[in-house]
DNA sequence: CAGTGGTCTAGACCACACC
DNA sequence: GTGTGGTCTAGACCACTGT
């Protein structure tokens, strides 16, 4: 029957693979690993059905939990859907780009635009009410302000401002024109944990329009972001304006 | 000493809590609930260190792992914070400031608005190309074309154009002037999933900035969405147009 | 009915952070 | 060291789906 035959897809991926258990990557996270790269290859075409969780833990000299572990990251990933007294399905492939934290930066990288940034200012200066109040400051207290432009094919897309308390501001004009703010955080040992962003959009100012490439009036996308760190403070703010006739952003949500 | 002071805290809101064996309800669930909504109503307040997961389990009458699920439930939602040698963090709460731009915006949630719908057309039609790709059905099929005019507070907020199979409009027009399309999806068996959403901006056209109630030639903010469902079907392909000065997208995301 | 995933238990060992 | 979360095991019973 056809659920014979796109079961046999399970099992021929599974036929060459072994799981290390010398290794230190966590045996369900191999076992995942492996499943994923099989279904987004193709190898595991969608719609296959797959044995249930207690055959394949022991085809593959697992426990049951361990494999439902994997099993649970395949599901957080939106790769398979699991109805008790079903089955455990593999889903129709979609477009699959993970969308954490929306780095503008990662997002051209990743589509070979070839990004680079111009840093257009990077000053201290004093907060006001509004920047006090994002970064969970004081009125007039000091902070980085880092003004840049984003381009794409050596034409702007996107006119980027952060403040930044002070403490976390470690790194110099040359760091910011290589590469994008996040990362550069994430090796300064910040742990970023979440972020509130606002899409919206308006008509360009004039400097804008200049800045951007674009005609007077026309239509640019907004994005602020207020992005926290583990313990809760905040790492940045920002106030972003893009080029509405050459960026959008792409989001990509499982509806648990 | 103060970790001794917070750690109360978990301590108190633990208290009067009993686990229910005879409910239906998940333990884990049961226990993680109990939890975020101590959070959310500050009772355990941020900064507080929760106790290791295995007194936690004992001080409940649990297992280990059913302890540790409530305790991904909370990482999963962004509100607790776990490092190995370290413990279990409440973090802090997100600010959920109003930001500037879109003050209309936060008016309608805060206000907890229900927003009225005007059925526009709602008519059978033949797919041309676009949608047809989008839908995944063949060029000239018929499908289903619902158009939608959404206010709040008697202004108008939202364009929504919306595509569907035939197969899935089982409704009729009364059903979608009462409230929203994917919740008359899944009261009809629909088991959604996925999604896949672009947004951009423009400059509204003639048609579109009289339904909406704004000025020749501003901004309007254009969402495009894909829907899913379990199999990996489409659901549903949206077209819509939102009156930029009185509607932004919020959204909120982990780094996960 | 038989088969599936969902939940739960009571142990064990390991990796990592801090003292 | 000691204490934490991270991983893993080998069972068990239950709830749901399809026949």
């Amino acid at each position: 029957m056809t659920t014979r035959q796109i079961d046999d897809a399970l099992e021929e991926s599974l036929r060459g693979f072994a799981i290390n258990r010398t290794s230190p990557v966590p045996l369900y996270f191999q076992v995942a690993q492996h499943l994923e790269d099989s279904i987004s290859t193709g190898r595991i075409p969608p719609g296959t059905l797959f044995e249930n969780e207690i055959v394949l833990a022991k085809r593959l000299g697992l426990s049951r939990p361990t494999m439902r572990r994997a099993m649970e990251y395949l599901v957080d990933k939106g790769l398979v859907v699991r109805r008790r007294g079903i089955g455990t399905r593999v889903v129709q492939p979609k477009v699959r780009r993970p969308l954490e934290l929306t780095s503008l930066y990662d997002d051209l990288a990743s589509t070979g635009q070839s990004p680079t940034t111009e840093l257009l200012s990077f000053d201290t200066v004093e907060a006001d009410a509004t920047v006090a109040e994002k970064l969970g400051v004081g009125f007039g207290d000091e902070v980085v302000r880092i003004e840049r432009l984003r381009s794409a094919q050596d034409r702007p897309i996107a006119r980027m401002i952060n403040y930044l308390p002070q403490s976390l501001a470690t790194f110099g004009s040359d760091d910011l024109e290589r590469g994008g703010l996040y990362e550069l955080l994430r090796s300064r040992g910040v742990h970023l944990h979440s972020a509130v962003q606002t899409v919206g959009a308006r008509s360009a100012s004039v400097a804008e329009a200049r800045l951007l490439g674009e005609p007077r009036g026309s239509a640019v996308l907004t994005m602020q972001r207020v992005s926290f760190d583990d313990r809760g403070d905040v790492v940045e703010w920002g106030d972003h304006v893009y080029a509405a006739s050459r960026y959008a952003f792409e989001i990509n949500l499982l509806t648990a």
